[in-house]
Formats: structure tokens, C-alpha cells, sequence
DNA sequence: TGGAAAACATACTTGTTGGTATGTACAATA
DNA sequence: TATTGTACATACCAACAAGTATGTTTTCCA
């Protein structure tokens, strides 16, 4: 990302760019705190903790990633993902964050499963805590998959494993 | 990655760097098709393609991914995935390259889960090409995982998450 | 052994980019 | 209404990093 980019894309100045925000770091914070953060929520904890069947609700967005999310999944990849991978390693300030929200967003997934396992739906020997963690990973993976690729289809076939394990999980 | 850096570390200079490579992606994608290429053969393909039992190899593979790897995969990540996330987007030269190699990566990992399936370990009714494809990705997840928590537990407790699942898919 | 080509070194250039210095319009308020 | 702080705008700076121009050494043959 390029400062000028957002001047540009803006209609800001840079005069007007920095006098609310001390350098390009801070911005990426805001970004994080108030975007992303947001956008997490919104997307998954509310529609997780206000469904009955959380599972169904998980593995419909999972299935249905390409068309929930922007188009641009495939060609760009998960914001979150892209800018913790590319700034973790470098700045704590941006770490701390998006773990943070990760570990938000995980355990909403875990209470959402703990909830189907109370139900009945899912085993009751499982690991919710540890699954929960594998799923928001795999998610990440798959979505990196088809970046890599640059491939729905693959999106698609790799979605479709992660479904097939969720799927394992019920009661038999 | 700076070429200054690489220049300080390997005590080449610059002329001599420039003179074995036109520019910095063309050193890049000698280190893919050379040194990377090379690295996944001797730990994956050679490996799944000499063991009697290749499920084994893969369990055995992701439960040690901490002592097999660098010591570095939690804190930096891995260095394919790093490159193909930074560069795929950016970069046709790096992205078939990636792929071409993550294909054949996959590929071996679905001849392995054949084999198995052919010696009746794992069900009849899956499809090795979406295991494979699901495997590969849930892996880098979980790399990607460890190192935005800066966390050898988050890797050990994702790990699990996965190997939990290879090892549902056996015969019952 | 002489010459050509490969294999380097060194110093420089140049575009990019985050950040700053300085000036101005405007709104609030005492 | 004078003053003060906020909210901008413009022009500029400095550092970093990729890439180049040019010169020198070494190697390999004919």
C-alpha cells in the first residue's frame, strides 16, 4: 500500500492525511480498529450468536465464500489474512491487533460449536477449542489456495473439504 | 527482501549479482525452481513416495512440523507460502511458478492418500484430489496461524485439529 | 602465449515514498 | 471582534533500494 494511492483514491491531501493520523502505521491501526474489526463481527460473530444452528451457519458461509465476500477473494486474497501475514513479522503494533480479532473470531466459532455439541448435533467427546482453531485456519488456507491458483474452482474444491470435515463432526 | 542484504550476507557484491541475474524477481525465481523445488521433493514427494504407509508420513510430517522445519516457521512463517501470498498477486513469473510446484506438492499427496485407500486404510467413498487440495491448505493455515499468534502452542493445538481429521478418515 | 570472454568490483544514478515544513481558511470562544 | 486552535493545502526533503555504467581481474582456449 502506497500513501499517495490513498491520497489519490481519496481526494485527500497529505497535509489533510497526516494531520489526523501521525504516520502510515497509525492509519493501518484505524484500519484494523475500526474497519476489519467491524466488518468480523458484523460478518460472523452476530449472524453466530443470534442463529440456533450455528453449524449450519458456518458451513453455509464457508460454502458460500466467493459470493459472501467480495469477488476479489480469489484474485486478492482475504484482507485480514494478507495484512497479518505481510505485517506481523514486522511491526508489533499491527500483530498484537489482528490476533486479537483473531482469537475473537475463534472463539465466537468455538461457542458457536460448543453450543451445537450441547445441542446434541456434533460429538460430545470433541474439542471445540481446538476445532475452532483448525476451521479459522483452514478458512485462511483455502482462501490462500486460491489466491495462489488464482482459481475459483479451486476455492470450490478446497471449501468443499473443509465442509466434508465439518460435516464429520455431527452425531452418528 | 533487499538486495543490499542479500549482497552483505552472501559477501558477493552487487556486479557480481547483477552479472548472474538481469534483475531482482529473476533471483527470486531461481530460488523457487532451484532451492525450493528441490527442499519439497526431498521432504515430501521422496518420502510419500518410498513409505509402505504414506498417511503415517503425512501424520507423522504435520505433527513434527516445528522440529522438521526451521525452528523459524513460527516466528516468520513458511517461506513458500510467505512468497506466494507476497508475490502471487504481484507477479505472473512467481505465481505459475508457486503453483506449478504447490500442484505437485498436492499431487504427491493425493497418490499417497490413493495408495492408502487401495490398501483399505482409509474409506473407499473419498476423493483424494479434495483431500489433498484440503490438506495442503489447512496446513499453511495453520502455519499462518502460529506465526500471526507468535504462538509454538497455536501450531501445536491446529496441528492436532488436522491430524484429528486424517485420521477420521480411516476405514471404520 | 595472446586474446577474448566470463566473472567480478566500485561508484554512481534515479525513481519511489514516507514524512515534514510552512502557509492558509475556518470555526469556536472568550 | 480578537484570538486561538483545528483542519486542511502545497511544496519540498531525505532515505532507501533497484538498477547501471564503467573499469579490472581471472579463466579458458586456439
Amino acid at each position: 500500500m502506497r500513501l499517495d494511492d490513498v491520497v489519490a483514491a481519496t481526494g485527500l491531501t497529505k497535509g489533510a492525511l497526516y494531520h489526523h493520523f501521525p504516520n502510515k502505521h497509525a492509519l493501518g491501526y484505524a484500519v484494523v480498529d475500526e474497519i476489519i474489526r467491524d466488518i468480523i463481527r458484523q460478518a460472523w460473530l452476530e449472524p453466530l450468536a443470534a442463529n440456533a444452528n450455528p453449524l449450519a451457519v458456518i458451513i453455509y458461509f464457508i460454502g458460500h465464500m466467493e459470493t459472501l465476500m467480495g469477488g476479489d477473494i480469489v484474485t486478492l486474497g482475504c484482507p485480514m489474512n494478507n495484512l497479518a501475514q505481510e505485517m506481523s513479522p514486522l511491526d508489533e503494533g499491527f500483530r498484537t491487533r489482528l490476533d486479537q480479532l483473531y482469537q475473537e473470531w475463534r472463539g465466537s466459532i468455538q461457542t458457536a460449536l460448543e453450543r451445537t455439541q450441547q445441542a446434541g448435533d456434533i460429538r460430545a467427546d470433541l474439542d471445540c477449542n481446538k476445532i475452532a482453531t483448525f476451521v479459522l485456519a483452514a478458512m485462511s488456507g483455502c482462501v490462500g489456495v486460491a489466491k495462489n491458483a488464482q482459481s475459483s474452482e479451486q476455492l470450490r474444491i478446497c471449501s468443499a473439504g473443509l465442509i466434508d470435515y465439518l460435516e464429520s463432526l455431527r452425531q452418528t
